[in-house]
DNA sequence: AGCATGAATGCAATCGGTTGCAGCAATCGT
DNA sequence: ACGATTGCTGCAACCGATTGCATTCATGCT
């Protein structure tokens, strides 16, 4: 402000100057020496609003997430925050709780803010919404889910390897009735595992029929328990379940032990994701882990190597790169050999 | 903007007045409503750094949460932004890992982003920022911990009658040998539980050394396990351990498993929060369960409150309130009558 | 009719930095 | 020695919405 620059003895220009990094060489060495600890002196903090009024920039992102209380999405937010903060960055994290009405109002408060771009992890395969958000240009990453087109780049874990994963080591294990409680098909995600899942029996020979897939309403315990419960009256003969994610492997360890079916002795389970306290359950789950922090890291790189582009070439060059994450399987205690045949 | 003015065929202040609720009530019904469609046809949405610039308001406060992938935190955060939201505020929230350099950093980044004030669940017992933060004027309202000097309206757990309940539990189950694994002395949570504890133990007329306290260094499931590991080598007899949360609760599940005890025939466990997951651990945990939505409402509640006081006095009465919020006792698996003596 | 009243709107300053352009001095080149 | 170049700084416009004040016009009152 004027107060700094007449303490230092210099117009306010020169000390916006000599107070920006990336100008700052514009001004001579003592003079920018002076103007800063003028500013110290003083307890100098700019104002972002004028900044942002002036420039058009707010170096801040919106970050919407479906529903924080699922452990799957406080990391990917630190991966975000991490990348962000170290460039000067503020993530400005929102909550949709899966509601596309509470969706587009946190939407347009964070655009009202002047966000420079969006993380987006609430991606539905069609999604109105975005399609918009498209049309306006403002730079947009995905992370987790996608839309059916591919609008935007993209960040998620390499969901069909490890599903692949997940059906190879129950195979090993000796299953041959390998059934699928999938996420919503309205997911990306849960379209992907499903026809990861399809693949993987296929290959290994087994009959459709002897490898089901019932569809979870939502990614949450009570829905996979209640699609556990629809599969079991359906197929009583199934030795192994992959499910859609570990909180979907919850609900089926609920309906599992409701069922008075011991796990992984009757029925074995994997889940996805390994999410935080995934190895707490009773039993420790089987599930595929996923690098959510990178997840989050990845898609802030992506997103600020837009921002950077934009700023220089002024129009955003079409880009809708895609990256999968390498997962692994952690093997825990939900997975074991079928057991004896008419047991 | 003057476009939606032009668009209206008017000026661009009666724009402004229009579309602000506040002062609508200035113009004509009719031209108001013609501003609006005018402003829905170009799909107008207010320049919000302008607007801050001009009235010193952002409608944005800043929240710091120690560590959000403690599950605990979660649910606080989005019983903030339900409240602020519904009153047209934003809530940024802000990690700071337990770091008091990058908590000052956040704090920092936030103000120099305009918020209108803080909430905030970091609080350390001695704490310069919020000293200096204090001086500053600052609206604030502490969530969870507090510190020593009482400067700011608080929103807590009523954590005293918590650990009555527990304990009280324990004493009716016939424990008689009850040992406190207690968090961090450094925060406000830590010291109260355990001034609970032994006033509890005190009443029931348990001797202090049978009733020891072992003090864990986090809020964490690893130190909770080195703590609780500490405690059985000095007092191999304890019989019952009340934690200091959930996370500890959790690591003491770890140490006894480690050391081949069972919970809860050899040692019953009462852990703190209730937090997610702590029902699937194994066995369910027996906790106080503290109103963690309720937490975040209210924090943010009390300061809405200060903020509007703020606007209209001008100066912030001074005010540090204190609200406790009611808890009780879930009793799940992890607590069970002591063994026989001797067995 | 004449003047006061009040509602509705326009005008212009303002918030606090940023930045294109101009001015000025010192140095450089020939 | 003189014009050109370079380095540094000042000037003033500007970003977009808000708001105190002035203006206009219609209505009410006597």
């Amino acid at each position: 402000m004027s107060d700094v620059a007449a303490l230092a003895g210099v117009h306010k220009a020169t000390a916006s100057r000599a107070l920006n990094p990336s100008t700052s060489g514009l001004v001579n060495a003592a003079t920018a020496r002076r103007v800063r600890t003028a500013a110290e002196q003083l307890g100098f903090t700019p104002n972002s609003a004028a900044r942002s009024l002036r420039t058009n920039r707010s170096f801040t992102v919106g970050v919407l997430l479906p529903d924080l209380t699922n452990p799957l999405f406080p990391p990917v937010a630190r991966g975000i925050e991490e990348v962000l903060n170290a460039r000067g960055y503020t993530a400005l994290l929102a909550n949709t709780d899966n509601d596309e009405a509470k969706e587009r109002t946190q939407f347009e408060a964070l655009r009202g803010r002047q966000v420079d771009g969006f993380i987006i992890a609430t991606a539905q395969r069609v999604h109105p919404l975005l399609d918009e958000a498209y049309e306006s240009g403002v730079p947009i990453v995905l992370v987790n889910r996608c839309t059916d087109k591919r609008l935007f780049p993209w960040v998620a874990g390499d969901d069909a390897t490890g599903m692949a994963l997940a059906v190879e080591h129950l195979l090993g294990l000796g299953h041959r009735s390998i059934a699928h409680v999938a996420g919503p098909q309205s997911m990306s995600t849960g379209v992907t595992r499903v026809r990861a899942f399809r693949h993987a029996v296929e290959t290994a020979g087994i009959a459709p029929e002897r490898a089901p897939v019932v569809v979870s309403e939502s990614y949450t315990a009570p829905a996979g328990e209640r699609a556990t419960h629809e599969l079991l009256e359906k197929h009583p003969d199934t030795t192994a379940i992959c499910a859609g994610n570990d909180l979907i492997a919850l609900g089926a360890l609920h309906a599992l032990k409701a069922r008075g079916l011991r796990c992984p002795q009757d029925i074995s389970l994997v889940g996805f994701n390994d999410m935080q306290f995934a190895d707490e359950f009773q039993p420790p789950l089987t599930t595929v882990r996923v690098p959510h922090l990178d997840l989050g890291a990845e898609a802030a790189r992506l997103l600020l190597e837009r921002l950077d582009r934009y700023e220089e070439k002024g129009h955003p060059a079409p880009m809708s790169k895609t990256v999968f994450l390498p997962v692994r399987l952690v093997v825990r205690a939900s997975t074991a050999a079928p057991p004896p045949h008419g047991a």
